[in-house]
RNA sequence: GGCCUGUUGGUGAAGUGGCUUAACACAUCGCCCUCUCAAGGCGACAUUCACGGAUUCGAAUUCCGUACAGGCUACCA
């Protein structure tokens, strides 16, 4: 029996070769320097705050420099895999501006590297993998998973490196005929790579980000294919990325110690080696410990907590940035006029530890990004959010259209805008009192000031001889003094502070007075707009409101 | 157990032998401004870079050891 029949027997039913392969998928036509990357995750359907930094960095750095940023479904663990997964990691990328040149999208593959799920792929691993049991550089093991697990405690107790290497390796020397003979009984077989690493000696390689990497050899006969005939990670690794020509292998740095794994497919298979850039993990502080965050303990892991939230999606991005090149935040400073998007991403600049999520610098950062919206996309954003999650709201929005963009618009579109809107999912708290369907107040915050008839007072000789509509706002302020001093209190705070004894008060009382009974609260924004937008008539309603 | 990586304030970090009395940002605190709030302005916040040694005129920066943390060590990715 020859090699090829031998293999044959291994591997059946392979229409192609490997070289029919190397000439599908020929060189990218690409301009020098041009970065090719992949976004790779299993249909989980799920997006991992951690999966989206990879992504950004991947797809970014594809972007600054021509490239070409394609997704490819690794779907070799079924287990792994849910209906619709792959649409759900479409959707939930393409909102933070993640979308991809090539691989798998909505309508199928685009593309001439694919098909782009690796389930498709089956054939050219194996056609793969023949080659290499052909040049004896793989053969079949009939070992069961019980054996190894067993092989491995015997390791474990006697403290010996664990796996299958050297003389743990029992089917690496099987002869033949045996493996003839076994496979014709129909017993169950995987493939392995037969390892010709020392692990005495030293595997060097460049990391983009943690620079120069030193590991010991791989002399593990590693599984490249499962008895189910689908490829191992390492092994479709190598063959996807080799055929897809991705230039820089952009991952979770989990990966790390399995380069030299990696590295030895690609050469036995007589690839070139592509760049490593392994990405440090976004952690959390757990009962005095950092850890990664996690999917089933961190509520801040799925993408979409932001999106309920309220945050905007610009601002997770900008954080990432930050988190991923610190210097983009002084970049930015520096760069007022231009895009973001002109930032240049270098791997150097990433950390080679891992870095705390720091929840509250992206507050900050989602505050300054919406603070310097438009009153109108202010209000888009806002309507957007809550028709997915406080319909109730929406409606309002959308009915007082005009006026919700000007409560938007209160301090707004200027040098130094207000700060108070973080996220959206915070909007209605913090406006609910302008609009009278929610003006509901449990409780008027008078705080300690002045009984009821000087609260009356106040009100009644405010709006009966100084208010005026058409007030602009300095005439505004000014009739405010002329009543508080008017009725004894100090018109301004350096009067006041300087002779406290000769006043009942100051003007913060009189606004104070007036501010809670036109919106029940103590802390709002400027009184002037909110008067300007609540109007005479409904002033005073509010006004016989509190008054009662 | 073995292999690997990391360790600069509460947090992210700058820093690659003298320009560091350790940048910048977030958080926190104080003062100022102010009709409240939110901002804004000013200031405070690591005498020290996990610890111990070594090299050097000089070290956060180089070397060695220790500790701690994390990763890998699956027919999972």
């Amino acid at each position: 029996m020859t090699r090829e029949e031998y293999a044959d027997l291994l591997l059946p039913n392979i229409k192609h070769d490997a070289e029919y392969y190397e000439n599908l998928y020929p060189e990218r036509d690409l301009k020098e320097g041009a970065i090719v990357t992949r976004y790779a995750p299993s249909p989980t359907g799920f997006v991992h705050i951690g999966a989206l930094y990879t992504a950004f960095i991947s797809s970014k750095m594809a972007n600054q420099t021509d490239g070409v940023f394609f997704l490819r479904i690794e779907d070799t663990d079924q287990k792994r895999s849910i209906d619709d997964g792959v649409n759900k990691i479409i959707e939930d990328l393409a909102k933070f501006d993640i979308n991809f040149d090539e691989g798998v999208t909505k309508e199928g593959d685009k593309g001439n590297y694919g098909p782009y799920t690796q389930s498709e792929r089956k054939e050219i691993y194996q056609a793969y993998a023949k080659k290499l049991i052909i040049e004896d550089k793989a053969y079949p093991c009939f070992c069961t998973e019980e054996e190894s697990s067993q092989d491995r405690e015997i390791q474990s107790k006697n403290k010996e490196r664990l796996g299958y290497y050297g003389k743990w390796a029992k089917c690496r020397n099987l002869s033949i005929e045996e493996v003839i003979q076994r496979v014709n009984n129909g017993e169950k077989y995987i493939i392995r790579l037969k390892s010709t690493g020392d692990f005495n000696k030293k595997f060097t390689f460049k990391d983009c980000v943690k620079g120069k990497s030193e590991l010991p050899e791989n002399d593990e006969d590693f599984p490249i294919i499962k008895s189910d005939g689908l490829p191992t990670y390492h092994f479709a690794h190598a063959i996807d990325d080799h055929l897809m020509h991705t230039t820089h292998v952009i991952r979770g740095d989990e990966w790390y110690p399995s380069v030299p794994k990696h590295t030895q497919v690609f050469v036995m298979l007589g690839f070139k080696v592509p760049k490593y850039a392994h990405i440090s993990p976004l952690l959390k502080e757990d009962n005095g410990t950092r850890r990664k965050i996690s999917k089933r303990k961190d509520p801040e892991a799925a993408v979409s907590f932001y999106h309920e939230k309220g945050i905007p999606n610009e601002a997770v991005m900008l954080y990432l940035e930050t988190v991923a090149n610190s210097n983009f935040e002084m970049w930015l400073e520096q760069n007022k006029d231009k895009d973001p998007k002109e930032f240049v991403l270098d791997f150097k600049k990433m950390s080679t530890g891992g870095t705390m999520f720091d929840y509250d610098k992206l507050i900050n950062i989602s505050k300054n990004y919406i603070s310097k919206l438009k009153a109108e996309e202010v209000y888009n954003l806002a309507l957007e959010h809550a028709q997915t999650y406080n319909q109730d709201f929406a409606e309002l929005l959308k009915q007082y259209k005009d006026y919700s963009i000007q409560i938007f618009n209160i301090e707004r579109e200027q040098k130094k805008p207000r700060k108070d809107i973080a996220y959206f999912s915070d909007v209605q708290n913090q406006i609910w009192y302008m609009f009278d369907e929610l003006f509901k107040p449990e409780n008027y915050e008078w705080q300690n000031i002045k009984d009821k008839k000087e609260i009356e007072l106040i009100l009644n000789i405010y709006l009966n001889e100084y208010y005026d509509s058409s007030d602009d706002k300095d005439t505004w302020f000014n009739k405010m003094k002329e009543l508080a001093e008017k009725l004894g209190y100090a018109g301004n705070m350096k009067d006041y502070k300087e002779n406290p004894d000769n006043y009942k008060g100051n003007i913060t009382d009189i606004s104070m007075v007036i501010r809670v009974a036109l919106t029940s609260k103590s802390m709002t924004p400027d009184l002037y707009d909110i008067m300007r937008l609540l109007g005479t008539d409904r002033m005073k309603k509010r006004v016989e409101m509190a008054l009662q």
